[in-house]
DNA sequence: GGACTAAAGTTAGCATCTCTAACATGGATT
DNA sequence: AATCCATGTTAGAGATGCTAACTTTAGTCC
């Protein structure tokens, strides 16, 4: 096998004696925070589960906050891919594209409302990381993209600034307002779809008029 | 002292030998909240805050679930009235109530990140906890309220549902993007009441036409 | 007033967790 | 082959969650 890309982009170390410890501690915290809460879970407990002592996580990783921090990073490599990937499968321009990546967003939630609460509830470390901060900001650029193709205006442009985080606050608050009352529902059952197509019809309906 | 009250509404126990303990805690848990992040607290801690042994707490709460269960419920109270306040102090029925209310959310939010957090990221012990999901309907509540003053509509009027909900989806994912990156606006500097309005106005504009 | 009861607090202690220190091992480089 | 360092191990200190068993105090009933 003369596959050398034993770095998965993550870290240039990570073959040794375990196969790669690091992708597999993110994955067994992943499970943890999704199946008890974002907090949870322990550094003991997903050190039990890739089958190594209580002690070598922190080989890896400075502290249980940067663990976290670690599942928040991979998490948003993977909501940033379906924002794109969600984009890519409608026409370029169309009120379709901006609707389907709101859709990915909150099926996003949905899938894993631990690591989302997780991902948009970091504090303790998260202080400062520039990375995650950038990452952040690079979803909202898809939105910022696809708004700026509907409205045919530059991405720079205040206007698609502005109604691009409108876009993202609906359905960031959609999004969790969905996962806090699962089941219960206050206005009945939504199609997340059809809603989706109202509101960016109505956020991006009227033409560029700031007055303020 | 004719004044047999000695339940605060909370529970029919609470001012012995201590003063009363447990809204103590409440308060002790609350400032470690704010200052350390919802994860960051510990129940030691709030009893060294109150004075007591670490034990003591475990007379008032089953567990250390309870007595976050205990503090959102506090802060759910205040946020309530917060927001049925910002409301009164409006012409009824009027474009500026709305926008009033989404305003005392964002405030509270601005105000106590941390508690606000706290408020939607419980999971752990909140699985069942009745009082609460029926405080945040409430909540919902004041907001539909509005909005079917607004409209001239009777509140159960799914249309006035789905507009309210659509308003504190906007709200909610606004306070949650405001204190995430809290200097770090992508989009500028924003005038949170103009910016209300705006949206109120966008929601509430249109009459009722549901085509779905 | 004095004895009983129960609430509210204390100390003691177990199990667990985080994280560090000191040691062991085995791949990769030279 | 010798060495180095990343990666793992065990041992252990310090802190925490929570329980058990005991003590103190306030209210109640006679």
């Amino acid at each position: 096998m003369p596959d050398e890309t034993h770095a998965p982009a993550v870290t240039p170390k990570a073959a040794y004696h375990h196969g790669d410890l690091r992708a597999q501690l993110i994955t067994a915290v992943r499970g943890l925070v999704e199946a008890h809460g974002p907090d949870g879970f322990s550094v003991a407990e997903a050190a039990r589960r890739a089958g190594v002592s209580s002690a070598a996580p922190y080989k890896h990783f400075k502290d249980r906050h940067e663990i976290l921090r670690g599942v928040v990073s991979e998490a948003m490599d993977r909501l940033h891919a379906a924002m794109e990937a969600a984009a890519a499968a409608q026409p370029a321009g169309s009120l379709d594209a901006v609707a389907a990546i709101g859709l990915a967003y909150v099926d996003f939630a949905r899938a894993e409302p631990g690591v989302f609460r997780l991902v948009f509830g970091l504090t303790e470390g998260h202080e400062n990381a520039p990375d995650l901060q950038q990452k952040g900001e690079s979803c909202l650029g898809v939105v910022v993209k696809a708004v700026a193709a509907r409205l045919d205006l530059h991405p720079n442009d205040p206007e698609v600034q502005r109604r691009a985080y409108i876009l993202w606050s609906f359905v960031h608050g959609h999004s969790f307002l969905h996962i806090d009352m699962k089941t219960k529902v206050t206005t009945a059952e939504i199609d997340d779809w059809e809603y989706l197509m109202e509101i960016s019809r109505a956020i991006l309906a009227q033409a560029a008029r700031s007055q303020s």
